[in-house]
DNA sequence: CATTCGTGGCA
DNA sequence: TTGCCAAGAAT
């Protein structure tokens, strides 16, 4: 949960899965869609997906016990360096970094460490750094530095003021603490324009279906396309005959990390159903993307009413 | 190594 | 309004 999500935003989906799902078979025996309607609004639903996985490796070759070699636990899915150094440290006691963000930005300052630390090669020079000065208390030292990049050593407006270790901080001494971490700048998000339609038959059902693909997999989503996709192209693609007529709905816009969708929604009307159809009172309970809410959400208070 | 994965808060 | 950033990992 908290890979690339703020504490704040992970503590009440924590709490709930913990509630929700109190032991490794709980998980492991979940029923992928009710995990993603749990995880829904999260964010990057593959981490569920592989937690899942995790789960069951240690269910199944583990004997439902969390591997304490990190050789064997970085063999799971979803555990990355970051991950396997926290646990290993926290919970075992092993000799290893926790690298995140907030590291890299405290190593970076304190080092003037110019080098661009979205760089893979980086990251592990760093943890290897880290790992050849840890003290025996691994966990609580890498809580601390963590810590210290989440109060202190923090992006914008840095507390030098009041740091620790202001005395070993080479940009504090440069007065270049704003230069660091030096990171590559993210290439220009890729727009795409898209028509939404909330295709409603005579007995209260929509057509909705689960996303494909990388983006959003599993989570439901309306018939989208193109805003130059005919509508002929579009009965073919559905296998329904569209009335004439067609109601604007509203328009909506959604950020991702690399990309933009501009969504024009519409409500059409149609006589035909097949298994892509869903009763009106069940949308609430499947998973569905933040994107796809902000269109139904439209719907509801300007459009047809209903839901 | 670069790209692709969500979402919300903040300056 | 826009870009940055968050206890990163898979491909």
């Amino acid at each position: 949960m908290l890979q690339q999500t703020q504490v704040i935003t992970v503590i009440p989906y924590f709490e709930k899965f913990i509630t929700k799902y109190p032991t490794l078979s709980d998980l492991a025996d979940a029923d992928e869609e009710a995990l993603l309607k749990d995880w829904e609004g999260l964010g990057y639903y593959n981490r569920i997906r592989n937690f899942q996985s995790a789960v069951r490796e240690v269910k199944e070759n583990y004997g439902a016990e969390v591997p304490e070699d990190p050789d064997e636990f970085f063999k799971l899915k979803g555990v990355g360096p970051y991950i396997g150094g926290a646990v290993q440290s926290i919970a075992f006691n092993h000799l290893l970094a926790a690298v995140d963000g907030n590291v890299l930005r405290v190593m970076s300052r304190l080092n003037a460490d110019a080098r661009d630390t979205t760089k893979a090669g980086v990251q592990k020079s760093v943890k290897e750094e880290i790992e050849s000065m840890m003290p025996l208390e691994a966990g609580d030292f890498n809580q601390a530095l963590m810590e210290l990049g989440a109060t202190v050593c923090t992006p914008r407006t840095p507390k030098c003021i009041v740091c620790p270790v202001q005395e070993h901080c080479e940009a504090f001494r440069d007065n270049t603490v704003h230069d660091y971490p030096v990171k590559k700048k993210k290439p220009k998000k890729k727009e795409e324009y898209y028509n939404v339609y909330f295709i409603l038959n005579d007995r209260e059902e929509i057509y909705l279906y689960r996303q494909e693909g990388d983006l959003l997999k599993g989570m439901y989503e309306l018939p989208k396309f193109d805003v130059d996709t005919s509508m002929e192209n579009i009965e073919s693609e559905l296998g329904v005959e569209l009335d004439q007529k067609k109601v604007y709905i509203g328009s909506d816009k959604h950020v991702f990390t690399h990309k933009v969708w501009y969504m024009e929604s519409y409500l059409l009307h149609t006589t035909s159903s097949n298994e892509h159809f869903m009763p009106l009172d069940e949308v609430r309970d499947v998973p569905m993307s933040t994107a796809m809410k902000k269109v139904f959400r439209k719907l509801a208070t300007d459009g047809a009413g209903g839901l």
